[in-house]
Parts: C-alpha cells; structure tokens; sequence
DNA sequence: CTGAAAGCGCTAACAG
DNA sequence: CTGTTAGCGCTTTCAG
C-alpha cells in the first residue's frame, strides 16, 4: 500500500553513474555517452523506473499540462472536439486537465485561477466568454491561451472558429435559391460570438436580398427552449424555412415540428443547422447543415496553442475556418443548386 | 510575456512574516495565529499569490490529480458521465488529467504508464479493460483505481455499473410478457463486461420461460456495425423484438429498421437498448431502454476512490446499481404491465 | 505559535 | 561526456 516510486537517485546507484547521468538519459535534449545511457536504461527497465512528471516540471517550469475549459458537453459537437484534442495533445506529448465551468457568471473566473494554480503550460477555452480581466490575468501569467470556436474582441487573444458570418450566409443564400421568402431564425445564446456572427451573416445575404427576417426566437442553445422557442414561432405563423443556429437546437426543433406541430419537413418547412454533429447525418433527423470541420480546427487551435507556448512568439492569431453546407433531406433544395 | 508567478516568499517578506507562516495558513490543517493569518492574506491578496499546486504536491505526495482514463466519447452516455465526474471531483478539490484510450490493444498500458508518471491520487478508468497486471502495477505504485462502467474478475479491483444481469433480466421478462417469442439480440463487443452480464441476464429470464434466444448478432458498440448486424439479423427473418446491448447502437438499429428496411416500431418489431442516453428520449427514437444511473454510479465511484486515496483502507468494492426499465414507444407494451 | 532548516525528485549550469 | 552543486516552491519536522 506504501507509495513505492522508483526515483532517479536509485536507479543511478544501479548503474553506477551519478543522478545528473540518468536524468540526462530521459531528457530529450542531452548529452550523454552510448554506453551510460544503455547502463542508465537497463538500470531504469530493472527498477521500473519513470521520471515524475511533477519533478521535472517544477524546475524546468513546464508542466506539460494544457488546461481545457469546456462546457456543453451534451452538444454532440464538443465531446467529438473533446477528444481530437486530447490525442493531438498526447500525441505531441501534452496532456489535458480538464476543467468544467459551471454556467453561472464569475464561474470562469475561479476555474482559470484553478488552472494557474496547476501551472499549465497553456489554456484552451471552448465555448467560454473569457473577459479582458481574465486573459490579462493569463497574459501577467505568461500562460498563453486560445479560445476554441468563440472569438472575443480582445485582438490580444487567439481564437480559432469556424467562418460563422460566411457560413451564416451560405444558409441564407441557399434558402433564398430555394424560394423561401417568410425566412425564420432560432437563435442560441446573443452572448456567444458564434451565435452573432452566424445571425450577422446571415441577415446580411437576406438584406442583400432584400428580404427581411419573417421572425426570429431564441433557444438558449438548449433543447428545451429551442423546443419552447419552436412553438412560439410556430404559435401564429409557418414560416417556409427555419435557420436554427446550432444542429443540438435543431433536433429539439426537428422533434417539435414532427411530432408536436404535425408538421412535414421539408415539404411544411425547410430546416437547416449548423455544425454538422454525428446527429446531424442519422437518418431519422437527415439535417441538412454547416459543416464545422472539427479536425481542422482542432489541429488549428493545438498548432497555435504550441507555437506561442514552444517557440514563445507573442504572435496572437485569429482564425475562421470555412466549412461547406451539407445538403440532406431537411430542406427543400433549390433546383440546379450546385455548392 | 516572462512567468510571473508570485512565491510565498515574497508574501512572507511582504507580511513581515517567515515563508512557512505563509504555508501554514494557506494549509487546511495548520495552526496560526489570527494576527498571523490575517497579515498573510493581505499580503498574499495584494500580490495575487496562489500557492503553486505542483509544488505543494511534491512534497506532500499527494497532487489532487485523478486520471481518467475514457474511451467511445461519441457514446452519449459518456460525455455525461464524464461531466458529472469532473464536477464531483472539483468539488472535492481534485481535478481531472484526461486519457484517451485508443482502440489498440496494449495502448491501454502505455496509458497507464504515462498517467502514473503524473504523480495522480487515483485512477478512474471509464469502459477500458484492466489487465491484472496494470491493476498491479496500479497497487504497487499505491495509486488507487476503480472501473467505471466496466467490471473485471479480479476481486482486488473496485468497480461500479449498473445491475446488467438484473437489467438484461428486466428486458427479457418485459419481452415475454409482451408476448414475443422470436427474440433477438443485437450485442456489442463480447470483450465487455457490460455486454457478457447484459447478455447472461437477458438469456437466462429467456431461459427461465423456456424460451431460446431466435437470433443473435454483433454490433462492436458501434453504429456503423450495428447497422451491419441488423441487416443480417433481418436478411431472412424477422423477429419479433431485439434487445440492444446499448442506445448508443439501438439509434443505429432503429434507423436501419424504419428508413433502410422498411418496417414499422413497435408494429413489425418492438426495441429495447439500455443506457437510457439523451437520444433516447428524443422523439425520433423515443426508445424503451434500461436506464443506467449515471448520477448514483458516479457518485459511488468518487465515493469509492476518494475513500480509498484518503482513508488509505486498501478495501476494495464492487457495487452494481439497480436501474429501471423506461418504458417508451419503441417496444410493444404487456397488457396491465407495471414497474 | 513561529522561524530555521531540511528536503520532495528532478534539471541545469558549472567545472573538470 | 560526466559528476558536483544549486535550487524550483512548498510542507514539515524541530527547536525555541
């Protein structure tokens, strides 16, 4: 039951060499002759020796640890994210401590000082408004940090999404081809960037058109009040087609429309999301949306994340990535329509 | 853009004070006096000191770091799971270092190995096999482990799940009561524990009833293959019902059965899964399953480990949680039938 | 109650 | 290339 950890003091007393020789052995960029790191290695094997990550972190000052804030983990799109992150980072020899903020306002504000406290070599926050406090906080910190699908005004810090404004007006365009006019939008929460710029993007090309928005409710990016905004928007009135801002939201509406309306989609009303979540594509919801490309924004968000963190270049940087429109059965497809 | 952090010595000099006063009012169990304290938290909120968590864990051995080894995030129940985990852990005042564990055999030692070198508290590891040999090398180390949704013949090893054999049970007697007689099962990877006692349950009430198993397929736990076995469950026969081994395939089984081949739920054939994950209740699968309770499993096993890392009683428990047959649409109902 | 001193296990100069 | 020597920031005896 007694802790029982091999330390590089006994491993060096085995191989007759002193502890500097065996750390040297298992860092990755020393000096350290063929013969004593074979001795050193077979000493180690013997032993079951493994250097305490803690240790080496202490004094080199990296820990090789990324702080991951998340939150909406029942949103099919951040556990897939969840996870190419993790092996990216493993992969390249981090590891994630996670941390879950809590809804409540401040939350973060507590959840970040936890990750400091564990000195982490970087942060990455998905889909959690970080205020200016806060990265300068990271910043005084020397803790770089990147937001992951949510960008902030702050030009200090990094952010990769998807190209919400673009991929907003993408829905409209493919909406207006269709020969929809009464055109409605559920909105998520106003206070994510996603939700305002996919909605910007989208009343932009609707604007362009000279169409304005036949009406619009918000759901919170939940599927209880996308069901509850649904029947608002459903009370009085039918639009021909509905932009819902996310695919989680949207299989609320989906659910709502078919089994409590009556109504048919898409022959009733088209509906299409955004994302592109694994539910998105089951046949039962056949949604036609905006592809996140995860893997790209992931490699992304992980290859700036390490640059600032390896290479120490102050360099924020802020990127959108476009993603298509992937045509299901959701929606009414205009004809000829070619992405 | 240089590390910033703020040492209890600076505190120290600041409050007039020495270094371990800084310490013993920043340690829970340590005595000093009011004046002493005081003095120190001012001084400490001033210079926005936060005892450096690594540091604290080297010397006291113990880092408040859970490794949670995790696998089929894109199974609902485990985001879940992994949310409420990470939320009971930090209330607690431990955090969680997350570990993909990749499909390939073996992977899962390296796994272990690198979580170990982390200096972590406990180990929990969610749907991963343990060789006994790892759960040795666990005990050696004196790391704690419980398994998560997952159980393993080794008496040393604490586990928590639900009751599968009794759940497997609860579907068969449903089942039979319903009337069926050709009945099915749709299973996952027979490497499972969760699967083999989901299994062993469900055939021996149909055993019970001398009623035999009609047909039997696997799926891997996987959607895709899952969609695979019912195609071939249903190519020359079709039962009456199927058992599932778990919601995550049940959503694939439901599609194929309505959208690919035609047949009406429950009319032509009633489904059962078992987890009860959020896509259950969805109006689009609407899917009678075996609920898992997942708030009660992970409260256990926190329960467990904790008590395990802080108590050091080296007592080692199992537990199975009894969860309810949800009764929904997709299964035909027995007359007068009650919970 | 409080300060001084001794490390936790490891890396990083520093002389050889 | 290698051993010796300092610490990283903190907790924990040990004397006062």
């Amino acid at each position: 039951m007694s802790k029982n950890r091999v330390t590089s003091q006994e491993v060096a007393e085995r191989a007759g060499v002193s502890q500097s020789a065996v750390s040297r052995t298992f860092t990755p960029g020393a000096s350290a002759s063929k013969k004593t790191i074979e001795k050193v290695r077979k000493a180690a094997a013997d032993l079951g020796y493994r250097p305490n990550v803690l240790a080496r972190a202490m004094v080199s000052g990296k820990s090789r640890i990324i702080g991951l804030v998340v939150a909406y983990l029942e949103n099919q799109f951040y556990p897939e994210a969840l996870e190419k992150m993790s092996n990216e980072l493993q992969k390249r020899g981090y590891h994630v401590l996670i941390f879950m903020a809590k809804q409540t306002a401040g939350s973060i504000d507590t959840v970040v000082e936890e990750i400091l406290d564990y000195q982490v070599d970087g942060i990455i926050a998905a889909s959690v408004a970080m205020s200016s406090d806060l990265s300068e906080r990271c910043r005084v910190a020397g803790v770089p940090m990147v937001l992951f699908n949510r960008s902030q005004d702050d030009p200090n810090m990094s952010a990769v999404t998807s190209d919400n404004y673009a991929g907003g007006r993408k829905v409209a365009e493919f909406l207006l081809a269709a020969g929809h006019r009464k055109i409605g939008h559920i909105a998520g929460w106003p206070g994510a960037s996603t939700q305002r710029d996919r909605e910007a993007g989208f009343i932009s090309a609707l604007d362009e058109a000279g169409v304005e928005l036949h009406c619009r409710t918000e759901g919170d990016f939940t599927m209880e009040k996308a069901a509850d905004a649904t029947r608002k928007m459903f009370a009085h009135d039918v639009p021909e087609a509905v932009f819902v801002a996310n695919d989680h939201m949207a299989v609320a509406v989906l659910d709502t429309l078919r089994f409590e309306l009556g109504l048919r989609v898409p022959d009733d009303v088209s509906v299409v999301g955004y994302d592109d979540v694994p539910a998105a594509r089951w046949p039962a919801y056949d949604l036609t949306t905006v592809r996140q490309p995860a893997n790209r924004m992931v490699a992304n968000t992980v290859e700036i994340l390490l640059d600032q963190i390896e290479n120490n270049t102050g360099e924020t940087r802020r990127i959108a990535i476009d993603g298509p429109l992937i045509l299901r059965g959701s929606a009414k497809i205009p004809e000829g329509w070619t992405t």
